[in-house]
DNA sequence: AAATGATGTTAAACTAGATTAACATTTTAC
DNA sequence: GTAAAATGTTAATCTAGTTTAACATCATTT
């Protein structure tokens, strides 16, 4: 089990001793989910959050049309959880499925909310981890209302270089709120436009 | 200076001792804005966040077009801030105007900072908070995309009737990313099904 | 009570993006 | 290496929501 980019990523935000290194790893759980394998299901209670070491999952929601929306992708030294379900322990809206072979660290919230209690400062880590998702799904909803189409992917891109190369074109499309097909009217656009 | 309504936030999520009470006041300052006032201005560097103990105030951002994006009502019981400057400190996009006169309770970042080295169960606080708006947010999110205008707009009704009661139509326009020409449309279009 | 500004309505013309459907290309599995 | 599945493209048609513009109503000030 490599923890290293775990305990990396940690130490961008707290430092924690060796000791209490070994208490958080203590409750983590390595695991490997093959590509297409779900995380969790739209219906199930989430119970755990798994921090990505290698692979990519999507997170998405299925309306009542039965269209899916790509809320986030998933990659290495991100979180995949629901944490609407995970405070609440009501049935997940959404599905987190593995777009590739996926490694991750997982621990369950009574483990999280547990490490939280024996280690105080892991308190001010997901504070500070909360503080930033919550900045960039404010961020999300003024460019959604803001932006055109076109605004958005062009952004994404730019942001997002390696994602836009590694996941299918439809997922992005899902991602950005809008069809496949006007994506690909987008893309040929702009190749004319060079 | 009516310090309850505070209190009694908080307690929702943490249990606070006098003493413990007494520092938080401490930090506090009661501020009363006129209707029309601004708390931050687009461009300005957010230097606190804002408990309102009574009033309203939006906060919007205006894109390039000059146009207006509400991201948020600002009412009794609710934060009025803006979180991404607040930590970068960089020039805020946002605007936090009132719309009624406003009366808050507020603290400068490095003030809480400090409470939170002074009251470790602050950061709790923060974190708890943080964590039910960023739900909402990534709920807001999905709304978005899944729902169609007249959707949107049923359910901000049903989720918040006295804010639909309380502000301008047009504002809720802006707010639901929508025109006001189309949610008047809507309206008159719900008055009919009837 | 008249005037001004803010808010809300209606309707016609328009458009960004969706839908449908047929086809092309790439990847995967056997 | 070929069949099947997954992904991407193109184009015609359609529609939810925007734009524009004129008018109506309500609230506030003098």
């Amino acid at each position: 089990m490599n923890t290293d980019s775990l305990l990396n990523y940690i130490s961008k935000y707290i430092d924690l001793t060796e000791e209490e290194q070994a208490i958080l790893l203590s409750k983590i759980k390595y695991r490997k989910y093959q590509k297409g394998q779900y995380i969790l299901q739209q219906g199930d209670v989430c119970k755990i959050s798994c921090f990505i070491l290698k692979g990519c999952a999507k997170s998405y929601h299925i309306d009542k049309e039965g269209q899916e929306h790509i809320i986030n992708f998933c990659i290495e030294d991100w979180w995949a959880s629901d944490l609407g379900s995970l405070i609440s322990q009501d049935p997940s809206d959404f599905n987190i499925q593995c777009i590739e072979t996926t490694e991750v660290l997982q621990f369950t919230y009574n483990d999280q909310e547990s490490l939280v209690n024996e280690i105080p400062k892991m308190e001010r880590l997901f504070r500070k981890m909360l503080e930033r998702a919550l900045v960039s799904s404010q961020k999300r909803i003024v460019r959604n209302f803001s932006l055109t189409a076109k605004e958005r992917y062009l952004y994404f891109k730019e942001q997002n270089p390696s994602i836009d190369q590694r996941v299918p074109q439809y997922m992005i499309a899902s991602y950005l709120g809008m069809t496949k097909e006007f994506l690909s009217k987008i893309k040929s656009q702009l190749i004319l436009d060079q």
